[in-house]
DNA sequence: GTGAAAGCGCTAACAA
DNA sequence: TTGTTAGCGCTTTCAC
């Protein structure tokens, strides 16, 4: 079913359908009526590959996250369907598996979808990141990571991790880990975590020290053996630590249970990113709230403003956070507070 | 940058160029060389709009999902976009928030973006779903509810709940209670539970009592609100409850932890979903888990296989499931089993 | 082996 | 007010 079999059982040309679709030019009532009843009976609606076509405009954006069964992905997607939906935007998904060299296909291969923008949820930015999207002639906002001259959306991890630290430091501890990953691309969790948490060392005149500091991977698995590590090959031991994530946290937590080290009191504990599970925990984990529903709504307007009124998106934009202080680092806490 | 342009500078005519992207027709090696180069150079890639148009193949499917912030759609979209991504095919996505109405919207939208099949996870079923299905010439695949002369793909919720069930009555359970849900257009959930709860006491020679059923939401305070109706305005208290989900499971385990009533001893529970936080409540729940990796990856496989092979998509098939037995039905599970 | 031309389904400028 | 026509960027006969 398409225009011109409208047309025919109308008895009318493509072009007075096309008008009755669109509301555009004139149509007599009678006509519109006519039309608009065979639209109706039929249930007929126009072909949009053929419209993008002539139109060239796909009223379609791309989305390009790491991973989608991520409770933080899964909202930040779940606000940019919200937006678009609003705004009549169709939304194309691609998937990297937290691969970073795979950013750069997926923005190509949106592009020649013809997206009218991308939103890229960046595990790891490179210089052949701003190469590619200088080169795209649509707008491109990142999120999760920051790169000086694209146009990106992230937490203010820096000044996150520092809040945490102090925090730990005002209640008394003197000697905080620091569990960090290995992961090179990355920028937000590895490198400006670790520079909030010296950042609050210095503030508080406390001496980096590198035997308190380990690297590994973003699991559960992995916190606990960087803290087995930390614990056995210091003579004194920490009595703080500061995970780059929760699940390395709740890891490291997993070894001091185990060990029947005292939490908060021994060592206290802390995270970033409020894994649903860090409130069942026990103790309860202290960590960084970051709004993700709120960043998805932020970065899907600004792309659809930038699309729209063709202005240039650009700019760092840090996005605020709250510190949930549970009892793994307060004691006051502890009833589940 | 278009197909005439790299004619153009290659010195050929766009058939050309058409022929040597697509690996089609005959073309001298010189020739094809310097198109390559071209090509190259320019990184010019085709249009998809305008091939789709030509070709009335957009390599594209639908997923209608009622909310993507959530573990299991998480879950069910990644495989779907893993199983696409291997075989070329691109993801449009579509949210209804649950409501079942929208479906009907999304699944004509779809057709018109042009769609070659569309993979639905119902909330809810009517009449008219299966008429504009129907009336839709490309293979739709459903899945989390199930209809007569419909392709399902849905886990088996009678039988779950049945055998849930009978592990609480071979435990020596006898009063067990149901909180179910009050969503009329749900089956999966309301009915078939119903169903396997009642089978589950039939089988054992259990005489159903309406006293110990209430319906509500799907949330973890209506789960507590039910309970608590249900232990205030029955004399001889259940020995056992059995929710339809998760999170009216962890609902009810907060009444009666609050009441200090002993789980499993004095009243067990148990739940449906394997949720994450299922393992991680004190006591820890029994539940049954359904495979939504697999599941995704199954409906996805057997869309593009229809949508391949032209071959129609039908019957209802059922999807296996785990118990899982926690420490909230069995003592023996009580040292986080 | 290569190019010209038609056509995918739609819209919009122009003619009537 | 309505219809005719050209063209969006590509592929694919069909001639050469």
């Amino acid at each position: 079913m398409q225009i011109k079999d409208i047309a025919r059982l109308a008895g009318v040309s493509a072009s007075t359908v096309s008008r009755v679709l669109n509301n555009s030019g004139y149509v007599s009532e009678e006509i519109r009526k006519k039309v608009q009843a065979v639209i109706d009976e039929t249930g007929y609606r126009p072909n949009q590959i053929a419209k993008s076509l002539k139109d060239k405009s796909t009223k379609t954006i791309g989305i390009i996250i790491p991973q989608i069964a991520s409770e933080t992905m899964a909202k930040l997607v779940e606000a940019a369907y919200q937006c678009c939906n609003k705004k009549g935007y169709k939304i194309l998904m691609e998937n990297t598996q937290l691969d970073s060299q795979r950013e750069i296909e997926c923005l190509k291969s949106l592009y020649h979808q013809q997206v009218e923008g991308i939103l890229l949820m960046s595990v790891g930015l490179s210089s052949e990141h701003k190469r590619i999207i200088d080169s795209l002639n649509i707008p491109v906002i990142v999120t999760g990571q920051a790169m000086e001259g694209l146009c990106c959306y992230t937490h203010d991890n820096r000044n996150a991790a520092k809040d945490l630290v102090c925090k730990m430091i005002e209640c008394g501890k003197k000697r905080i880990a620091l569990l960090n990953v290995d992961i090179q691309e990355d920028d937000s969790i590895r490198v400006q975590r670790e520079l909030g948490y010296r950042d609050a060392l210095a503030l508080h005149n406390i001496e980096f020290d590198p035997e308190l500091v380990r690297y590994g991977k973003f699991t559960i698995a992995s916190g606990t053996e960087m803290m087995e590590k930390i614990w056995n090959e210091n003579q004194i031991k920490p009595d703080g630590v500061f995970a780059v994530t929760d699940k390395i946290a709740i890891g490291a937590m997993r070894f001091l249970v185990k060990e029947k080290i005292n939490i908060p009191l021994e060592c206290a504990v802390a995270g970033v990113g409020n894994n649903k599970l860090s409130e069942f925990t026990d103790p309860a984990l202290t960590t960084v709230e970051y709004h993700y529903f709120e960043l998805g709504t932020a970065v899907t307007e600004k792309l659809i403003d930038s699309i729209e009124n063709r202005t240039k998106a650009e700019g760092i934009h840090l996005i605020k956070y709250d510190i949930i202080e549970r009892s793994s680092t307060n004691e006051q806490h502890s009833c589940n507070g």
